[in-house]
DNA sequence: GCGACAG
DNA sequence: ATCTTGTCGC
């Protein structure tokens, strides 16, 4: 796929910092996925085992979660996790598995944050500024916020808030399971991110596509 | 200063 | 995230 390639990755913690603050007033949070149009969904994980990284994108139709590409890249992982700098440890080799990808999704579920962030710039917002296309943050547990008690009903939602500000909510995929922490990443809004991420979800916690990209992910070759 | 902290 | 077997439950 087409990149837009906006630095370089190998930046210090504190360097990394000062560009998520530059990069945070160009993320699109406000904007719904046309959720009538969409035919292909990715899902993106990473995999980290003996100082190696290992990304995955799985390439599904919708909704009929039917794998039409998956890719896999492989690199030394290049930075230690730092909660709130993940994209510096994972972006190098996504970077990478991006390129290979031949499909061009219609929307991309990231396995991580989106504006849910300290400073509104979670891996899934940050790759969206690369790849210029929708993408939704979907975190299996929370960075920062608070959000109220919810329903125990799949589909039950709480806005998850920080400092004020609704960033996100907590949504379950799954009744009396663990709720998901959706939020946009860049060109997506709240509404529209939750309902992708339950409609991604039939059958499990995690959205189908990052589901088989997690799978994929921890597949390593010997 | 103290606590919290995606993967 | 990763280290790790069996086991309780639908």
């Amino acid at each position: 796929m087409k990149l837009h390639h906006r630095h370089d990755w190998n930046l210090s913690p504190s360097e990394a910092v000062a560009l998520q603050q530059e990069l945070r007033s160009e993320v699109i949070s406000d904007r719904p996925i046309d959720l009538d149009r969409i035919e292909l969904v990715a899902g993106v994980d990473v995999s980290v085992k003996n100082e190696q990284s290992q990304a995955a994108i799985v390439v599904m139709t919708y909704p009929g979660f039917l794998p039409v590409e998956t890719v896999l890249a492989q690199r030394p992982t290049p930075f230690p996790y730092v909660p709130g700098l993940l994209s510096f440890r994972e972006g190098p080799v996504l970077e990478e598995a991006f390129e290979k990808l031949k499909t061009v999704p219609d929307v991309f579920l990231f396995d991580g944050m989106g504006i849910a962030h300290p400073r509104r710039i979670g891996i899934a917002s940050h790759m969206g500024l690369w790849l210029q296309r929708p993408t939704v943050g979907c975190g299996k547990t929370l960075l920062c916020g608070r959000y109220k008690d919810l329903a125990e009903e799949k589909g039950s939602a709480a806005p998850l808030i920080d400092r004020k500000e609704t960033i996100g909510v907590a949504l379950r995929t799954r009744t009396a399971k663990n709720p998901m922490f959706i939020s946009p990443g860049h060109l997506a809004d709240i509404p529209t991110a939750t309902e992708l991420v339950l409609r991604c979800s039939p059958k499990y916690r995690l959205p189908e596509p990052i589901r088989l990209a997690h799978n994929a992910a921890g597949q390593f070759s010997p």
